[in-house]
DNA sequence: GACGGAACCG
DNA sequence: CGGTTCCGTC
């Protein structure tokens, strides 16, 4: 019964200093996902942007097409990972497409037509349930920028404004923080392998496989290093705050100000001078692709002068989520198949039938 | 394959 | 609530 999937664990929240302006509303939904303490399960669109993040999924899953655009090469081992992690052994992508499709209601997904086993973000409203600072920002800076809905906790606006990967990894780059050194480090040796929550899931590779239009995304390297912060955006419960040191002042307004287009005047030696990267284009309307866009890839990364320096010693002893086991699933409701966890090796296809 | 109703579950 | 399971329909 008990089904306790060592990967659903997370690591607890860090106290964070409380030093938030009070009387920013938030949509009921934005702190949704881990708010309720307890109750506290993966969710599917969690678990598709981790999957997404990890570049060793790119041959089951990955970013493809429009911004937010993703493609599930291997609807099967995308269902068994899933089904791993969920402790159901029986999963396979019918089913899961069906949790997909109650997105669409939710708006958190929708698809894309004619692709096959193509799903495409909202990140707008994905970006608010995981990191609601953002619209703490917007808030804070009078910015329509997000949907914001009826103060009423109403039902959330038609159509929220696109975020694209892009723009909250402009809106996120860190305006030259500390010294790496000043990183706290989340996990353990032992805990590490837990890991399989990191911080800014689609920021992480988001961007990265984002194999579309080549002039369009900047030299972004695929590897976003952890926040040096304690924000886990997995575990928004009440508002996340970030160390003031880390977080200065004027980082709240910058990057949705120049969002708006009316950027003050950012430091722009560390500040991240974001680009004009408001996207109010709905899903297909306009042309869409702020074009601030590629002048806007300047990641102020915390030990990383450029893409290539934060990817480091390339592959590094990075402690993938071996999430390839089902022990601490409690394998008795079911006739579990003793799911040996095959190292899914899938080597790239031939041909990517479109 | 994709969709969505319906019953069910923790 | 957020799926899971099952299924009929297109």
């Amino acid at each position: 019964m008990d089904c306790s999937c060592v990967s659903d664990l997370l690591f607890a929240p860090p106290a964070l200093p409380a030093l938030w302006t009070p009387g920013f509303a938030f949509p009921d939904w934005a702190y949704k996902p881990e708010s309720s303490p307890g109750s506290r399960q993966i969710q599917l669109w969690h678990f598709i942007l981790e999957l997404l993040q990890k570049e060793e999924y790119q041959g089951v899953i990955a970013w493809q097409g429009d911004y937010g655009e993703f493609v599930i090469k291997d609807p099967d081992e995308v269902a068994r990972l899933w089904g791993i992690r969920k402790c159901k052994p029986h999963m396979n992508y019918d089913k899961l497409s069906r949790a997909l499709r109650y997105y669409y209601n939710k708006r958190i997904l929708h698809k894309t037509k004619g692709k096959r086993f193509t799903y495409k973000f909202n990140f707008s409203k994905v970006v608010l349930v995981n990191y609601p600072l953002l619209d703490m920002a917007a808030a804070a800076t009078g910015s329509p920028l997000l949907l914001t809905p009826s103060p009423f906790g109403g039902a959330p606006g038609p159509d929220a404004p696109p975020l694209t990967p892009e723009t909250l990894q402009t809106l996120f780059s860190a305006p030259r923080l500390g010294e790496p050194g000043a990183r706290t480090p989340l996990f353990t040796s032992e805990t590490d392998k837990l890991r399989l929550d990191s911080p800014f899931p689609f920021l992480g590779s988001g961007a990265t496989s984002y194999s579309k239009p080549p002039g369009l995304l900047g030299p972004y390297g695929r590897a976003f290093p952890e926040y040096p912060w304690n924000f886990n955006p997995y575990l928004t419960g009440p508002f996340p705050k970030l160390p003031p040191s880390l977080y200065p002042p004027h980082f709240y307004p910058n990057p949705l100000a120049s969002s708006l287009g009316h950027l003050p005047s950012s430091g722009a030696g560390g500040g991240p001078t974001a680009a004009p990267l408001l996207a109010s284009t709905g899903e297909g309307l306009g042309p869409e692709r702020p074009s601030g866009l590629a002048a806007a890839p300047r990641l102020a990364l915390p030990g990383a002068g450029g893409p290539e320096a934060a990817l480091g010693g390339k592959e590094d002893s990075d402690s993938e989520l071996e999430i390839t086991d089902v022990s601490g699933c409690s394998s008795d409701s079911e006739g579990d198949e003793g799911l040996p966890a095959p190292p899914k090796a899938k080597a790239g296809k031939g041909g990517t039938g479109s």
